[in-house]
DNA sequence: AATTAAATTTAGACAAACCTAAAAAAAATA
DNA sequence: TATTTTTTTTAGGTTTGTCTAAATTTAATT
């Protein structure tokens, strides 16, 4: 019922990652999956064979209503599987991709839906890319550190890693709870401080700080 | 380094199972892998070349050391995943497998060490079977039926056949489980019924039942 | 608009892993 | 031992997924 090759599967999720809107060509998606032009049209003929790409001579592609689903169900198995990794085996960040790459490829519906039951149905994956849930559904935003957060862009308040009293006292006074909506003025790297935009105000926080609030933002 | 296909473990792995002593033969490993006799021919020409056979034309094949040693380190593989997909998801004995077939050709060191290390480094998986360690040493305490346990030694209950529910419900009722030791007191030949010590307790369990216990004990 | 450059597709090939059918070897039986 | 049966191998094909080189289409530049 939902059987594709390796294969098929990368070139679907590459085109998802890549296709932000309007299409996808042929060289991007050969440069993505370090594969030749040549190899990409020859999967993008069978794929639309199989319904999961548009696509036209000459005109680029894009994922089908079912291609998209089944991207969907890839990029929720790597990202269930990297936040295993991370959470219960200790791997790092930087390392979990890799083993993630082979793990989204095992299909068993029933073994990935008893894997997000048992990591608690976690919501982000650890860099911070949210997790579709076992029915595609997927958040739109993105979560970070504070630190990490495009100045301009603007971000919401989710997480709070320190909850001492020391720091809900700092929050407090800051005006920052979950929720809040915080923009990066400027930043600075000598002791990581930045100027942030809270509620029509300016205030400097620390990188201490900083570093314990998460926000999540539309990229 | 250690890169093989999927067919090429699979292949190996078939070949270690049926290898008890002497030599594997083409048709025997072909049923095995529900593949046809050519197919076998095929592969054991290249296993060949990889030195992980030892194989002359019509005259079947063996591991060799290094075969051998691949072996293992897919079983380990398999039986890891089989015990974390019973102990921490939750999936019944019949369902382990299935998906750890597919698991174990996910051949990244790290993760199975890790996961190993996670698991708390069980020695035998949901079957009984024993799971290879890190360094591919595994267990040799054979592994009878609880029928021919030697009165008066202690067994470990490792393995059961029969898996129906109204086995399950028998099993918990003598409270015999996996790891239960047990203890032969007295054997009745007329109808192969057994009096044995479990948990400070004698019980008394049916032919039939002991028939579909396999215990482990040191010599 | 004509020419050049870049992107894409086609044509043809190859390795992996399987297959069927026929040939050859080994084993069993008369 | 001669004959029959079984097992195994060889020969030749198919599918999947990749490649290179050449042809074609589209885009960019004079
Ligand atoms: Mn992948
Ligand atoms: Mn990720
Ligand atoms: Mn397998
Ligand atoms: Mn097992």
């Amino acid at each position: 019922m939902l059987n594709y090759s390796t294969s098929e599967e990368n070139h679907i999720k590459a085109i998802y990652h890549l296709q932000k809107d309007g299409s996808v060509t042929t060289n991007e998606l050969a440069a993505e999956l370090k594969t030749r032009p040549a190899s990409i049209t020859d999967m993008m003929k069978k794929l639309r064979t199989k319904k999961l790409v548009h696509y036209e001579a000459y005109k680029g592609f894009r994922l089908t209503a079912e291609g998209r689903k089944l991207a969907l169900i890839i990029i929720r198995r790597h990202r269930l599987w990297e936040f295993f990794l991370a959470e219960k085996l200790k791997f790092s960040w930087e390392e979990v991709h890799e083993v993630a790459e082979d793990l989204e490829h095992v299909s068993s519906k029933k073994l990935i839906d008893k894997l997000d039951e048992y990591l608690g149905f976690p919501r982000f994956d650890p860099h911070g890319d949210p997790i579709p849930d076992a029915q595609g559904r997927i958040e739109t935003s993105k979560q970070v550190c504070l630190t990490e957060l495009p100045p301009g862009k603007q971000g919401i308040v989710c997480y709070v890693s320190d909850q001492s009293s020391g720091m809900l006292e700092l929050l407090g006074h800051k005006k920052i709870g979950m929720g809040t909506r915080v923009e990066i003025r400027k930043r600075f790297s000598y002791d990581q401080s930045m100027e942030i935009k809270v509620k029509q105000q300016i205030t400097t926080i620390s990188g201490d700080l900083a570093r314990n609030i998460f926000v999540k933002y539309d990229e």
